[in-house]
DNA sequence: TTTTTTGTTGATTGACGAGTCAATAAACTT
DNA sequence: AAGTTTATTGACTCGTCAATCAACAAAAAA
């Protein structure tokens, strides 16, 4: 009993459905049938939607980055001030709905596409390229010609800790992970006691 | 014509191949028969050495510990004062040995096992510990109880610069990661021109 | 009402790859 | 010399999986 308009709502489905079983399994080994079956159709259907499996990879990497960067959006709207524009993006980035399992080991398994499929490394320099202009935002009025090399820094670093949730067993912390990338901010700013 | 005590090299030969066939293809998703074929011989002689895929991955991450492990005790043993143990750490974490594409690759790869594969977390795990510890003997005499926070901070750092440099197009600059990581440190150390 | 478009799946194809086995051969042991 | 251990491989098994196809169903268009 075919309704019409399904594209759209299977197509969502799958992409949500290869977030979980990518961050199921830890790593790309995931088959479409898995994916297809989480999202309770046939993968003959997952294939008909999306043509490959690596078209449904590629829709997922799009779909984590874009939720990201609508994070991050929404926080610096209420930002004021470069240095609360810089706390923004460090809270969104470690905020629960970023810092989760699943999505932590999406990232991992998407940088390793990158590596091999050209349009995920694109995406993912997309993602540089934001992050850094929006850290370079808040840090050049703050600390001037510095601000480049500690938006590198701050980027690196943020990855980093990313990684590192990654084999922690145990719940994420991102409370934790937040304070890291404070105390390196601060560390790089000119102090209140300070000349 | 067979000649005897072929193991060891077989073995050795292997191990290489292993981690230049991970670095070529950027993913796990390496046939045995490559590997093999890399090193020489038949892929039957692979698992008849190494049993399985699994254990021929798990003795080229130990490898790539190993050597990475040398690396900084050779360093820190010329090393004199706690500052210069940290610098020498770092140094010795971009040396050209370590920083370069292939075992940038395998680190990433290894990653990505350890999220599944038991025995690849406890060897990370290991890397994870010595490392934190050396830094923190190099780090307490400098700046007591901040030292775990900073060993913790340079850690993810490190991590983070290695998965950076995966991405960039172009040959790894060990240098700008040196530099990124001193400074760093030296804004988490109490400045010369101060008390 | 016939035709076309959209949704849907079970079954199949075709390729590939890990691991096994049987067989061959050279070197050591007794 | 006979037997054992080590080295080595081509051929094979067995499973898995991406992608395709044929077929069916319902809605929309003609």
């Amino acid at each position: 009993m075919p309704k019409l308009g399904m594209e759209p709502i299977r197509k969502a489905a799958l992409v949500k459905a290869t977030i979980v079983e990518i961050g199921r399994a830890g790593c790309l080994d995931v088959t479409v049938s898995q994916i297809a079956k989480r999202a309770g159709m046939s993968s003959a259907l997952a294939h008909h939607y999306f043509g490959s499996k690596e078209e449904m990879f590629l829709a997922a990497m799009r779909h984590v980055l874009t939720l990201y960067g609508a994070e991050i959006r929404g926080a610096l709207a209420l930002a004021e001030g470069p240095e609360q524009r810089v706390r923004a993006i460090l809270a969104a980035s470690f905020s629960p709905a970023n810092f989760r399992r699943e999505a932590i080991g999406a990232w991992l398994n998407f940088w390793l596409m990158a590596q091999t499929v050209p349009d995920a490394k694109r995406l993912l320099a997309v993602y540089h390229r934001r992050l850094r202009s929006n850290l370079l935002v808040g840090l050049r009025p703050l600390i001037g010609d510095q601000a480049e090399a500690v938006a590198n820094g701050l980027g690196a670093l943020i990855d980093g800790l990313y990684l590192r949730e990654v084999l922690k067993s145990g719940p994420p912390d991102g409370r934790a992970a937040v304070a890291s990338a404070l105390a390196y901010l601060s560390a790089h700013l000119p102090q209140a006691g300070k000349k």
